[in-house]
RNA sequence: GGAGAGUUGUCCGAGUGGUUGAAGGAGCACGCCUGGAAAGUGUGUAUAUGGGAAACUGUAUCGGGGGUUCGAAUCCCCCACUCUCCGCCA
């Protein structure tokens, strides 16, 4: 959510911003700004009466401790009125912000001044690539036939015990699975990532507060019963786990890290690249999360995306960097880099990992502040990002190291896996 | 799942309707004392937000939400969490 201050600033610069997102209704920064206004006039009349009114019961109360009773009851007839004014002027101000809240929800993050303009992730930039797309010989394999050849998941029995879109993994394939989970959460904690498991299914504040509410509702699997919802993300538990909190500037930067499965309902999103491991509805990532103070998120973003990256190398996977343009960043977000490997059988890009910096978007749901040198309290930027998905990793792994002799493992694999082949 | 006890400021802890934003203590900050320190002593010490150049000042906040009342930390209702006992159970 935007700092209103934000908005009183500079209004011309918010518009120009949401300009670049392709945002459909500029005409909401006034209308915000006018809300503003109208809020702190009627603040100050709904407040002024309840200050009549304090004061006169505290006369009542010190009427009533002398034992003045006439006086007394002559006050609290005056009061009546009071109140009757009071609450209509309550009532009123409650609709102005009820208003007001409802419309700045509706405000996506400003885009950074590096966010190159575009409408489809066609417009993105290529930061970089590394790595080396594979040969492959023309009988290549997609991941779903290395899957089925090396008897590595079972969708069908997934799909039995739950429906389409749950794999069950099975025998070298959930090995590979644990194999990355642990040599992803090794790296991120030698590079100072405290590690966390966090509950997998969260309230509804907590979902609030990263931003999942009430926004995207429907993405999340919805425990009714309970008032729960599914994680999608990591993200979601570790954000929250500062929720309210003011940390010392002493203990910055927060850096976390948790592996935990995600569960996606994915609702309108069937189509052509539904085939195997990518996009499934429960999958396993391994998230990395950090909180700054304002002015080093940029820097600590490009530290990130270096983390990311060189995880990347280790795998030995051809893998390009992508700064998503306005219209494709997601609504949180200020500036967003994702991470595409290349799956060489399917000829495809897919998405590993996207690290943005959400500057003070979801911190200011949440109340994520800090005590600066001076004493003041300021809101932390967040930021997080993937480290890494796990089923187009595998999906890339499998389909572009295999060889009539089985598919080979990248080194740093070699010592979780147990193995250097997949047999 | 059933029964009971509890949730107060950075921490401990008092407070069952009226100048209570909240006694007392600890901690912390600054001063005095000291050769220096400890002890002692004095003062200060929540957050958010509105107004104001500032001094200052209005409002809200005693787990969360609602209610009663002129007035609620204090009474009533709902919810969450913690602890104890019973039941069930990996």
């Amino acid at each position: 959510m935007l700092q209103i201050t934000t908005l009183r600033q500079d209004p011309e610069r918010v518009k120009e911003r949401l300009g670049l997102r392709n945002f459909p209704q500029p005409g909401l920064v006034d209308e915000l700004l006018q809300d503003d206004e109208n809020i702190r006039l009627q603040k100050g009349i709904t407040e002024k009466l309840q200050a009549s009114l304090n004061s006169i019961s505290k006369e009542i109360g010190m009427l009533m401790g002398k034992g003045e009773k006439a006086a007394a009851e002559a006050k609290k007839e005056e009061v009546a009125g009071l109140k009757k004014e009071l609450a209509a002027e309550a009532d009123k101000l409650s609709l102005l912000e009820h208003t007001f809240n409802s419309r700045l929800l509706q405000l996506p993050n400003l885009p950074h001044q590096s966010v190159p303009a575009g409408k489809t992730p066609a417009d993105n930039q290529v930061v970089r690539e590394g790595g080396t797309k594979p040969d492959l010989a023309s009988d290549a394999l997609p991941h779903w036939e290395l899957i089925k050849k090396y008897n590595l998941i079972d969708f069908e029995t997934g799909s039995k015990l739950t429906g389409s879109g749950f794999p069950l993994y099975k025998g070298k394939g959930a090995k590979l699975q644990r194999s990355l989970i642990q040599f992803f959460l090794d790296y991120n904690t030698s590079a100072g990532y405290t590690e966390y498991l966090p509950p997998l299914m969260v309230n509804e504040a907590t979902a609030y507060g990263t931003g999942q509410l009430p926004d995207k509702e429907g993405q999340m699997y919805h425990i009714t019963e309970d008032g729960f919802y599914m994680i999608p993300t990591a993200e979601v538990p570790v954000t929250n786990i500062f929720r309210d909190e003011i940390v010392k500037a002493t203990d910055l930067p927060v850096k976390m890290t948790a592996y935990t499965p995600c569960f996606r309902r994915e609702a309108g999103s069937f189509g052509a690249d539904v085939r195997g491991l990518n996009r499934v509805h429960q999958f396993d990532k391994v998230e990395i999360i950090q909180l700054t103070e304002p002015s080093l998120s940029y820097i600590t973003l490009d530290e990130m995306v270096l983390h990311v990256e060189r995880l990347l190398q280790f795998l030995e996977l051809p893998y390009r960097i992508l700064r998503l343009c306005g219209g494709d960043m997601g609504f949180t977000s200020a500036l967003t880099y994702d991470f595409e490997v290349y799956s060489a059988a399917q000829q495809k890009w897919l998405e590993v990992s996207s690290v943005s910096n959400f500057e003070t978007f979801q911190t200011n749901r949440m109340k994520i502040r800090y005590k600066e040198e001076g004493g003041k309290t300021q809101l932390l930027h967040s930021l997080n990002g993937s480290s890494l998905a796990l089923p187009r990793i595998v999906a890339a792994l499998l389909e572009n190291n295999q060889t009539a002799e089985g598919i080979n493992l990248p080194q740093a694999l070699h010592t979780y896996f147990g193995e250097a082949t997949i047999k």
